[in-house]
DNA sequence: AATGAATGAGGGTTCATTCAT
DNA sequence: CATGAATGAACCCTCATTCAT
């Protein structure tokens, strides 16, 4: 149940060197995953120290290099996590113009990312509120700008199609088909990101009204 | 945000007189609502016993007598809530036999339930597996239960209208979409259970190919 | 070294019956007294609460059943300390009209209690300014009170004798003789109180000016 | 809040050339300031040698080329401060002969750099007994020594005016006036060294039996 | 000489639970 | 039935110190 996700964590990797600077941040990622997946089996009150320290074969007293508390852990795991599944989200947005391929591509982008990093997706979801203030506005602003751009694809294909929903319904509700997924995914039952994101699309654009888009079966994404 | 379900937990309660054991049942009952609304606020992990103990007004000790431990506590919850909203829904169901208006009724009664005791089915989504296999199996004996009606309604439905689609997959994105609400859900913006029972079922019931349902405004739910 | 001082930590002990209320102050004062101790010995600081915990033969988690936090031990501490020398002083100063006397009486009972009690009195000179604002404000509120009543003293005294020096300088050299002496009271060499105060005071009263009390050997207190 | 004493750590400081012993005892010097003020705010035990090494900008493990533990820190810090009392002692007693006024140039030495590295004096006289008996033995020497020289001046004077009293009550109860002060002292109530030297060394001098020194407010020392 | 990284031991505090009353 | 008192285990975190670089 390994996080595999490859992190991008100081923007001053370019280079090639093992800079001093290099080796924190590799180490600081590599405790990152272990502890996304603790916090994943355990949940995030439910993981004790200790337990995360014994995942990334570090001392306690040693993780403390890497971040002043816990709290901040859950915090670097979340802006880390929204961040990378924003950045390639807005990679896969430039290539594509039309308004439905859009939202197909936003279901498509949050389902892959959650299949393969689904501990870190479901500490997202899960530990929601348990930041403070000071951290936790940081993370809801990030989790505002993504929700935000959801509703921007949604309102472009409402005024394409000439269709009339409530938008907050549809996109709550798309986010609740999504990230319930933790809940019950099986790849065996359920396949891949590429079938789920198809069915799950199809379901939710024929629901906000598309005439068109039903029976589509073609439609692809990337 | 107290709970207000009224509980029926011994079956031994309808005598009017006040039974040393229906003392106990009422004590009970009030200790559970309580403690929902504490594992709601804080989660179970984070919940400490003093917490509910203080929340229900009753000592540390005392709370003992009502259960054995914090997880029998946590399971007594979930047993309690399901068992209600699966009554509930039985009742409702007895007297609708038109197939889409079942899968409305399904619908419309977990949302009811969700807002009117937020708290409780807050707790249930999230406390999910956190039950020894002792408890948990129970539980998980509950949930199939229900699980299973949803399905029956959505076969039905599909051999009624002659629809095809992943019966599994448009189960599960209609309990993520129902489910999620508790990270969203404001009055003031979203309406009462009956509108977003409305517009959820609309969406899911177009979504899964009914071309009846779409534009169907006046369709009733109970 | 331990404290021998007796408690008065609740006023509702007239009684003689132990009621519940009465064995909750017994063992918080054998508490604060095998505390006292260990403050002394190795300072507020360096004092672990499980060196606290070893020495009055309680559990560490059993402690926090009688006060919230270490800081709060001190305090009281501090409070009772005080209030039980603040106590003893005023019960003395009632019988006693003569000014130089009254200040013969005062130095006495400071002395006493601080031979009789050593290691709260080293408590309460050491760990002055070690309890945060909101312990501190009561604890500095007590010892301004006793500081007071020892400037009305000499005021006084400086009244009746037509003396001229700064009540200041005086008031806080006294206390500085007295409260060194923890740093070098040896009981065989130094002899006890009363010959302390005589001696004491004999530099002090002199010191200040006064012509009578020169070579008035046999002046007593109490 | 900073020290200011200039250190005279090397006896080899004498050439004018940057010799890397030198910079080492300057940089040693800086960090024994520094650590002065940390362990004269947060008592020894409660400075943590974090703390220390933030004040003195130096990173953790770089303290530890100038000194073998925290333990050692306090011990040069100790024996630093109380050679250069006593240095400056004897270089002024070296050019008076008068038995009174050796002592009040006793007392004000003692005054002047008390208030002058009030810091350095309160660790000094707080810290007092934290030194475990390897470096202990040395300091309590140095103290010794100085106590001594106290001893003597009083001595000497006793014989010259023919007085009466116990030495030792009378040394220790000026040691207590004097190093009582970090706890009260404020320059604009209290004045300076000059100042509070006359008043203490009146009440001092009068209070062990001097005809001569009441009312003479003309002494001078140095 | 200087530092970042790392650690075992221990800090204060809270945990779920038990038991005599 | 109810509670105050008590506890061992575990909590998060910081300690003084070491060592490779």
């Amino acid at each position: 149940m390994a996080s595999t996700s490859t992190t991008a964590l100081s923007s001053s990797r370019r280079a090639a060197e093992l800079s001093s600077e290099n080796r924190f941040d590799q180490q600081l990622a590599r405790i990152l995953e272990h502890a996304t997946d603790v916090f994943c089996e355990k949940g995030y009150e439910g993981a004790s120290m200790r337990d995360l320290s014994r995942a990334s074969g570090m001392s306690l007293a040693g993780m403390y290099h890497y971040f002043r508390s816990k709290e901040e852990l859950l915090f670097l795991i979340q802006k880390h996590t929204f961040g990378t599944i924003i950045e390639q989200l807005r990679h896969r947005l430039e290539k594509i113009s039309d308004p439905e391929q859009r939202i197909r591509a936003f279901i498509f982008n949050h389902l892959e990312y959650f299949l393969a990093n689904q501990s870190a997706m479901k500490v997202l979801s899960h530990e929601d509120e348990k930041l403070s203030n000071h951290y936790g506005a940081a993370v809801r602003s990030v989790k505002r700008e993504y929700y935000a751009i959801c509703v921007n694809l949604l309102e472009q294909y409402k005024r394409t199609e000439k269709l009339d929903f409530s938008t907050r319904t549809a996109v709550l509700s798309l986010f609740g088909m999504m990230n319930w997924i933790y809940t019950w995914y099986n790849p065996r039952q359920d396949g891949n990101a590429r079938k789920l994101a198809q069915e799950m699309g199809d379901i939710f654009l024929r629901g906000i009204g598309s005439s068109r888009s039903s029976g589509k079966k073609n439609s692809r994404v990337q």
